[in-house]
RNA sequence: GCCCGCGUGGUGGAAUGGUAGACACAGGGGACUUAAAAUCCCUAGGCAGGAAUGCCGUGCCGGUUCGAAUCCGGCCGCGGGUACCA
């Protein structure tokens, strides 16, 4: 009998199914039709054990459904323009192009040891020119039905180095290169109109009945609908009206000072006259622009002397603020503050001295606010001191409806819906991304680039016009002639924009090219009606708002150009969000005091502590995402070196809940493989055994339908730790069970089917040995046999008063009356009651007993 | 700061209002073996007890319920997102 040898099996079993072409999707009039997606990975260079896991998971569900009779489409792309590429060219040299596709190859050859069924075929990456060329021309068709605009915006400044950073090359407000104090600039740039469907994307999260809750709330609350009051101060110089943007109108007889923003144009004009208040408002646009940044700042302000008079009270002068926390993007960019009810608010009148007024007390504690801002659920009701609208008692959402009603009745005022969300920004001023097809023209203004030129490519290695990333900037920008063209109106010297497309927008569509990856135009409608939407999107929970967002964005715009059927609107129908792979850090102190990191494989460990070579004992950090700089990364190909492939994806499902994180341990893939193993005995023992059916059959039949029941509800419901589990427990089963060789064949035969979205090479070898027909890739999945799961008794647990005190055996279709009445007579009952009735009886049939005495 | 999660034995975890700790790892004991490896069997939350058994126990505090790991409120810790990382 010859040993479990997984690289000669998975060797083996890889070249029949291509051979076959078990996994090339083909559109079938006859097959109801599964489309199964991970989101695509990033070229970094290697793939790591969360690679693995993400698709592995995937993978089960695309083997599974090819053995339900579904024609499936599971493909694989690279997500690949970003900035890795060209921080690696700016550290290394060499050109982002040559970095990316060598990283693609390299991971393709790691990825197809692990056996995916997955569509090669259709493989391709966001560089392609054949790709992002069809990305420009939606831009182009995006732009004609005006779902792309250009504004204003600001971005991260560098002062030194002159260029724009990204928010996590801003670090502690500081430039990540040349340590200088990041500034806000405005920038002209192109914006996608998402807030246009802002209502739309919200109220459609409620069909998404297979998304996760948490990942839909967590876009409705990125949506951000609210309703507020709209209305105007007056200023007391004569001066253009401030405009405010208000939640809570309510109060508004609380009202403290007025605050701008420091991007607000009042604060811009009056910076030439006012040279203190110039140098306030730039010092306030120092610092990085992310929202964390801005909220999280010391909180400043700046007195503009500017009085407004309050618009219920003409007597009533409010002081003008310029305060750093009030967002441009955000309303009207200007505020009107009630400390007694804010806790910013009242922290930065603390700060500066300004009154604080209360509005409304809570029922039972008349207290004015001193430190903590008094800020009641919306539903709460409270008493209101200080309102103009005649309130007394009333929640604070009544007194916001009241008070609009009063605004607009009075006409000063009116209530309008906001959103939170803000247009998508698209422009980067960097190299590696989709070049944006437009051109500025000094006669014809800002003109689209025709079809016809697309793809507008990016220049690469021309001649002696290389792009240079040693210094820092947009290399488009300094290119000497790329930017240079011709007019696509006029035909007059022009140039083109050097902006690039934000990675997301790549990634927003990639699942609708994947339908037909070399059509001519960015979607075939055939194809596209045939395999969208995606019934399981499978990826990280950190996409949960982004990259989900705009992909269903769009997907609406792309209805709206024609590139997709009204029915792709929401592209996927359930999604699944899977945890992270972590595995300890194991550090040492470098002579600068820095911490130096050491792989896995260099670290022995001993008794909790670990070692390098040279008997040094390393710093040992518990768990931590998996990620190169940490060189906490375990390579699949080691495993799968020591182990194989089908012990790698049967650990990585094992031992966690897919939707939570895992930590990868060696000795739990061990665990793996020696279970692996232990199928491939039985079923080489089992082909070689001749033993009689014998009355052991029904009973190992029965656990056989069990596992196919419970296997099966486990892979439908992503339970493939559970499922897992009851795999081990059938092939124990099967192991002690000394039924006839038939039935230990078929028992094994069906553990080889239900293992093998898993294993499925393993799986392949066990059917071949036991004289399966055809592929396993392709049998049919078994099907439970309800007559075999019925059980004649079933055993009941007994509580008093809600603690189990014993159990009973009784007839599994025994009415409730029966369960009472055995119950009573059980001795834990009989001795609890002591003679006496009890209080209370509770039945819950097939589960539990609960006698309260 | 704000939004969203998560927290159960020595370890990964199971249990979605009904027997807390399935399954697995590490540990302890045993069988087989000249020996080892491999394999198989037993044991295993804590405390007390010879045992039967009892008490305690799902981050902490409180609540709802006949019954709470699970639902509600408050706190602590960790993770994800925060619009130019992907």
């Amino acid at each position: 009998m010859s040993a479990y040898d997984a690289a000669t099996i998975e060797a083996r079993w890889q070249a029949a199914w291509e051979k076959a072409g078990t996994f090339k999707a083909e559109m079938s009039a006859d097959k109801p039709k599964y489309y199964v997606l991970e989101m695509f990975p990033y070229p970094s260079g290697r793939i790591h054990m969360g690679h693995v896991r993400n698709y592995t998971m995937g993978d089960v569900i695309a083997r599974y459904k090819l053995t339900t009779g579904h024609a499936v489409l599971h493909p694989m792309g690279f997500d690949a323009f970003g900035m890795p590429a060209e921080n690696a060219a700016m550290k290394s040299g060499g050109h982002p192009k040559d970095w990316t596709y060598a990283n693609i190859n390299e991971m393709v050859a790691q990825m197809k040891p692990l056996g995916f069924g997955l569509d090669w075929s259709r493989m391709f990456a966001t560089c392609d020119e054949e790709y992002y060329g069809q990305q420009q021309a939606l831009f182009l068709d995006f732009l004609e039905q005006g779902l792309v605009y250009r504004k204003n915006a600001v971005v991260n400044w560098d002062p030194v180095d002159m260029t724009v950073l990204a928010n996590e090359q801003v670090i502690d407000g500081k430039g990540w290169r040349s340590g200088a104090e990041v500034e806000r600039r405005e920038l002209t740039q192109w914006f996608f109109k998402i807030s246009d469907m802002a209502d739309e994307l919200l109220t459609a999260l409620d069909g998404l009945d297979d998304w996760p809750a948490k990942v839909r709330l967590m876009q409705q609350n990125w949506i951000g609908k609210s309703r507020g009051l709209q209305f105007s101060f007056e200023r007391t110089d004569g001066g253009a009206p401030i405009e405010v943007y208000t939640t809570r109108p309510d109060t508004l007889m609380g009202a403290s000072f007025v605050g701008l923003s420091p991007d607000h144009p009042i604060v811009k004009e009056m910076e030439g006259a006012n040279p203190e208040l110039a140098q306030v408002a730039a010092a306030m646009r120092k610092g990085g622009t992310t929202e964390e940044a801005l909220e999280k700042a010391e909180k400043l302000g700046f007195d503009t002397g500017l009085k407004v008079k309050h618009p219920l009270n003409p007597d009533w002068e409010l002081p003008v603020w310029i305060a750093n926390f009030i967002l441009m993007d955000y309303g009207t960019g200007a505020i009107f503050a009630c400390p007694a009810h804010d806790q910013r608010d009242l922290d930065f009148c603390r700060k500066y001295d300004l009154p604080v007024i209360d509005t409304f007390f809570a029922l039972d504690n008349p207290k004015p606010v001193e430190t903590e801002a008094f800020v009641p659920a919306r539903t709460d009701k409270v008493r209101w001191v200080n309102h103009f609208a005649g309130l007394d008692m009333a929640t604070g959402q009544e007194a916001i409806d009241a008070t609009i009603d009063f605004a607009e009745a009075q006409g000063w005022g009116k209530g309008k819906e906001q959103y939170r969300l803000r247009d998508w920004g698209l422009s980067r001023q960097r190299y590696w991304g989709c070049p944006i097809p437009v051109v500025y023209c000094d006669t014809c203004g800002v003109v689209p680039e025709k079809k016809e030129n697309l793809p507008i490519a990016l220049p690469y290695d021309n001649g002696n016009e290389e792009i240079d990333f040693s210094v820092p900037g947009n290399p488009l920008d300094r290119h000497p002639t790329w930017r240079n063209c011709a007019c696509p109106s006029c035909g007059a010297p022009a140039r083109r924009e050097t902006d690039t497309m934000d990675t997301f927008v790549d990634s927003s569509w990639y699942y609708a090219r994947f339908t037909a990856p070399r059509a001519e135009t960015p979607t075939d409608m055939d194809a596209a009606k045939y395999w969208m939407n995606v019934d399981q999107y499978i990826g990280g929970i950190e996409h949960a708002i982004l990259h989900l967002l705009y992909s269903r964005f769009f997907a609406r715009g792309m209805i709206k150009t024609g590139h997709l059927p009204e029915s792709a609107a929401e592209p996927f129908n359930a999604l699944f969000t899977q945890g992270m792979v972590t595995h300890a850090i194991y550090q040492t102190k470098g002579d600068d005091g820095r911490p130096v990191y050491h792989y896995p494989e260099d670290v022995d460990l001993r008794d909790g502590s670990g070692f390098l070579s040279d008997g040094t004992e390393v710093e040992i950090v518990p768990s931590a995402k998996m990620s190169k700089s940490k060189n906490n990364v375990v390579d699949p190909l080691n495993i799968i070196r020591d182990f194989g492939a089908d012990t790698a994806r049967w650990f990585v499902l094992s031992d966690s809940p897919p939707e939570r994180d895992v930590e990868w341990t060696a000795s739990g893939a061990e665990a793996a493989f020696k279970h692996l193993t232990r199928v491939y005995r039985l079923a080489t023992e089992a082909a070689g055994a001749d033993t009689a059916a014998n009355d052991q059959d029904e009973a190992l039949l029965r656990e056989m339908h069990k596992a196919i029941r419970d296997v099966t509800l486990g892979v439908e419901s992503f339970g493939f730790n559970a499922a897992i589990a009851k795999l081990y427990a059938f092939t124990a089963t099967i192991q002690k069970s000394k039924a006839g060789s038939e039935a230990k064949c078929t028992a094994l035969k069906t553990l080889a089917q239900l293992m093998a979205p898993m294993t499925p090479h393993l799986s392949e070898e066990a059917w071949s040995i036991l004289g399966g027909e055809g592929l396993i890739a392709d049998a049919p999945w078994p099907q439970a046999d309800k007559a075999m799961l019925v059980e004649a008794s079933i055993t009941m647990p007994i509580q008093i008063n809600g603690k189990r005190r014993g159990e009973m055996s009784i007839a599994a279709d025994a009415s409730k009356a029966d369960v009472e009445a055995l119950a009573l007579t059980h001795d834990v009952v009989v001795k609890a009651l002591d003679g006496g009735q009890p209080k209370k009886l509770i039945v819950v049939p097939g589960r539990i007993i609960n006698v309260v005495v």
